[in-house]
DNA sequence: AAATATTTTCAAGAAATTTTGAAAGTTTAA
DNA sequence: TTAAACTTTCAAAATTTCTTGAAAATATTT
């Protein structure tokens, strides 16, 4: 295998998992192509690399910014933007889990919060086993959503110690 | 807000939630109506509540099955099948983070290990960055799989340690 | 200010996913 | 064994999501 044969393979594969992943086929591989990229990429290189639309290109790259593992790089003397990912394979487990935690798991404290049966007959049992299961809910997701938040502290300010370097 | 407004709030949340979890809507509603529903209920009482199709339900019951947080109960005397949810959240939360792993982490471990550039001349300073960027995502996604691994194996073996329990 | 380069938007088309419903397949009861 | 009850399948239709490409917007140079 080739270098660009393993890079392909890579961004294939990567493309392929994104669907798993609810992220869609074509970030995944904008993404893949970014991180296995020595050198940060214009969106004339991408459209050329993946073989898609100047539009796509410009969507998706938007995207990896809003989640915070791809940047763009000026270049002095050169009008176009570059754009290059983050390679710290730990700040992106880090970036997305601190994603997810803010678009999955607050959406769903937020929903669970919303529902009050205060009105309802709290002698009925069905009413009670619902407050209950709607009740747990709310124990396990905030339970996850502090659990996450330590681990993003931590990681945070034990940004120099050991814990990091174990994925280096 | 009356027992069944409730009820339907949280179907519609949950629905509308799943799609950012990557699970499609209607998968979702399914799930939280049996989640929410005091008994189990018939493929009928599903297309009623939800007014969605047979094959449709029939569909997603059988993917929440696979899932292994919905199951069936046969009800002696009667000739349908009746369809219940896990209720216990903490066994939601773990039957969806095995199901997660083997679905997600597995297959990203599986296509790294296809990728080898044996061939490539290491002298080639891209070349070993490569490596380094696949060495480094194999790190991170075996330790991910290894550390899920252990938060299962524990909480499976206070579920055998429970039941052994049973019959002293 | 005008010309040029570059990025962003967005309506329409393409592709992927989900849903339907009726037919085929199974199981159970008589 | 046959008929009725029920479940599963799957091709076609509906819906949703993604992609394109050209026009509009923005930024830079002359």
């Amino acid at each position: 295998m080739t270098l660009d044969e393993a890079k392909q393979h890579l961004i294939q594969a990567w493309g392929t998992l994104g669907s798993s992943w609810g992220v869609s086929r074509t970030m995944a591989q904008v993404h893949a192509l970014l991180l296995v990229s020595p050198v940060s990429m214009t969106t004339e290189d991408i459209m050329e690399a993946l073989q898609i639309s100047r539009g796509n290109v410009n969507m998706n790259v938007r995207d990896l910014m809003d989640w915070g593992i791809v940047r763009k790089v000026l270049k002095p003397g050169e009008r176009k933007e570059f754009f290059e990912a983050e390679k710290d394979v730990w700040k992106i487990g880090m970036q997305i889990a601190k994603e997810r935690k803010k678009r999955e798991l607050e959406p769903i404290l937020r929903a669970l919060d919303q529902i009050s049966i205060i009105e309802a007959d709290i002698t009925d049992p069905d009413v009670k086993q619902f407050a209950e299961t709607i009740e747990s809910l709310k124990k396990f997701a905030s339970n996850t959503d502090k659990t996450l938040e330590s681990i993003i502290k931590a990681d945070e300010s034990l940004f120099w110690g050991s814990f990091f370097k174990l994925f280096k």
